[in-house]
DNA sequence: TGTCGCCTTGACAACGATGTCAGGGATAGG
DNA sequence: CCTATCCCTGACATCGTTGTCAAGGCGACA
């Protein structure tokens, strides 16, 4: 800036006020300074400004997914990134690989960075180190799991009455052996999900002794290996209700390698991509990623703009999307 | 740092040297001034210290992508991010949807805020704006597609090669009528591609004269719509080669919906999530997103540290998946 | 015991910008 | 012609931090 403004041959804060438009400066000055600007290829420091300015905005958010390459992150990263264009806001992405020494790292990395704002999924058990950044005015929204320790803005699907909604249909269909296959039991949603597969069977009246139950799963490998051990036994399921997307793809695996893929009941939660492609196509309690992400980010502005409302928790809706693979009827019983 | 630094009963700079680690500060300040910190909930604002700092580096990267849901993107985010998590950078991510005044608002945003380096997927016709910024010392690195009007490094797959592969493929299967869907003409890895497929024909003494071409297909709806319109012709094509994602999953919805999947050959340019769980299982030709990732974000960090060598382009090879779309033989002729 | 040198510490300027404020020129009104 | 007002402009302090430098305290060594 400096620069700018000896070669245009005026004070820096001359040059200050044509770079962010304020009034009262003539057509002539205006006109030297840009030329200068262009001349240098001045671009402002917009961090050094922020230190002086009154707002102390960065214009900057911070979001926490999963993994930045899994769909339902990529969507809410889109729509959290098209909410922030509007408004001139850059976003810092990390995958957290539902690691919780990696999220206190990431939200440190954040707020040395002095984000204006947080979009969080957490995977840490309590969320309870945010509440100094919090009363500091910074907006923190949690996305997909609910805050621990810590009361704050939350949008999140309704992962126990989605679960319901799966285990529900494999009952309607006649299933009674509807197997489980989730997700580590220290995620929120993972148990969320188990809670509401149980609920419902216990509604049915539906033992849920005997059903096979496998949590701790994490990735397509790990879920495929389940899926096989779980036709080592003499009453294999006839259904399975797997409940995170890289789940449901590890049963598929599984399942066609046992040819089994048409004798078998899935319903997923989580879509999976080109899952409407498949033969059997697969049938899932989809989420609405997009949704999420959107009002997450509307959340957070809103409070940067002043809103004080108590901290509110959204709840997106599920969608049961049939595709076939939930429709299968059971086995005939030898 | 002030507060701190008057809780601990310090100086500012005290305060400094504790919080960097600098060596020559008694035990017992040390444990003053972390006991303050720890007291107030510090973070030290990593902007203000750039200010001052001689190497002026903000510890951040700019990553310009297709989109950030778009498979492809995804991956090479998350291997970028891997890259700059070990060395404590943040990454900035922004989707261009392939316009080229996203490109340049979003450029000029990275700038602003100081980025220490570029990694780009360029869309503009050209990309000299960015030589001031070069010549000023920041590393830019070109992913997926190659500069024009600009030397910089770059780290590409070889898709003119890549394309000839897939058209070889069906050539050797026994096709003579493949038609190719290509994406929007200004997208030069798309005209890459399209040279490939023409070379290809050429080298085998096929006529491209009968071929049908349509280029300009940039998602699905438009690539399944021209698939549809490839078979409202007296000697339809027989296989169709397929030069991006999306384009390539439209394809697989219109053959599905005119019963053709199994008569018609088809193969795509990068991979298709799920691929090999289709029926046909889908022949491409894989990018390897992962490996343009890490490696463009090595070449930034080369270039930081100092890495003075010429401009590279980085050729990251495609390799061909035979799942079964592409290996499916000529229709008999009537 | 005096001097030297090391360790520890803090005062101060500076990074690149903006908020505040005051000064100077032009214009209008008395 | 003088003065009040408005417009335009730049000097200066400041944001939170780090680089520089000098000073004070203490132990070691002659």
């Amino acid at each position: 800036m400096r620069h700018v403004a000896a070669l245009a041959g005026v004070g820096v804060k001359t040059v200050s006020r044509v770079i962010n438009g304020e009034p009262n400066v003539s057509a002539a000055t205006i006109a030297k300074v840009e030329a200068a600007a262009r001349t240098l290829d001045y671009q402002p420091d917009l961090h050094a400004g922020n230190l002086r300015r009154a707002d102390g905005r960065t214009r900057t958010l911070g979001l926490l997914v999963g993994s930045v390459d899994n769909p339902f992150s990529g969507a809410v990263h889109r729509a959290v990134e098209d909410a922030a264009l509007a408004r001139g806001v850059s976003v810092f992405a990390s995958s957290l690989d539902d690691d919780p020494d990696r999220e206190q790292e990431a939200v440190s990395a954040f707020l040395r960075r002095r984000v204006d704002g947080l979009i969080l999924t957490t995977i840490s058990e309590s969320q309870a180190y945010l509440a100094p950044e919090l009363r500091r005015g910074t907006p923190v929204v949690f996305v997909d799991r609910e805050p621990a320790g810590l009361t704050s803005d939350a949008v999140v699907s309704d992962n126990s009455d989605g679960a319901a909604l799966a285990t529900r249909h494999l009952l309607e269909h006649g299933h009674r052996r509807i197997a489980y296959l989730g997700d580590r039991h220290d995620i929120q949603t993972a148990r969320e999900r188990h809670r509401g597969y149980l609920d419902e069977l216990g509604r049915a009246g539906v033992s849920t002794r005997g059903q096979q139950v496998v949590e701790g799963l994490h990735d397509e490998a790990t879920s495929r290996a389940a899926t096989l051990a779980l036709f080592d036994v003499p009453n294999p399921p006839t259904a399975i209700f797997s409940s995170q997307n890289l789940v449901t793809i590890g049963v598929i695996r599984a399942l066609r390698e046992l040819g089994r893929q048409h004798d078998t009941a899935l319903v997923g939660f989580d879509d999976v991509p080109l899952g409407d492609l498949l033969e059997p196509g697969v049938t899932v309690v989809a989420q609405n990623p997009q949704a999420i992400g959107r009002i997450a980010a509307e959340r957070v502005f809103a409070r940067l703009d002043g809103d004080a409302s108590v901290a509110a928790r959204t709840i997106v809706p599920t969608r049961l999307l049939e595709r076939g693979s939930g429709e299968i009827a059971p086995r005939a019983e030898g």
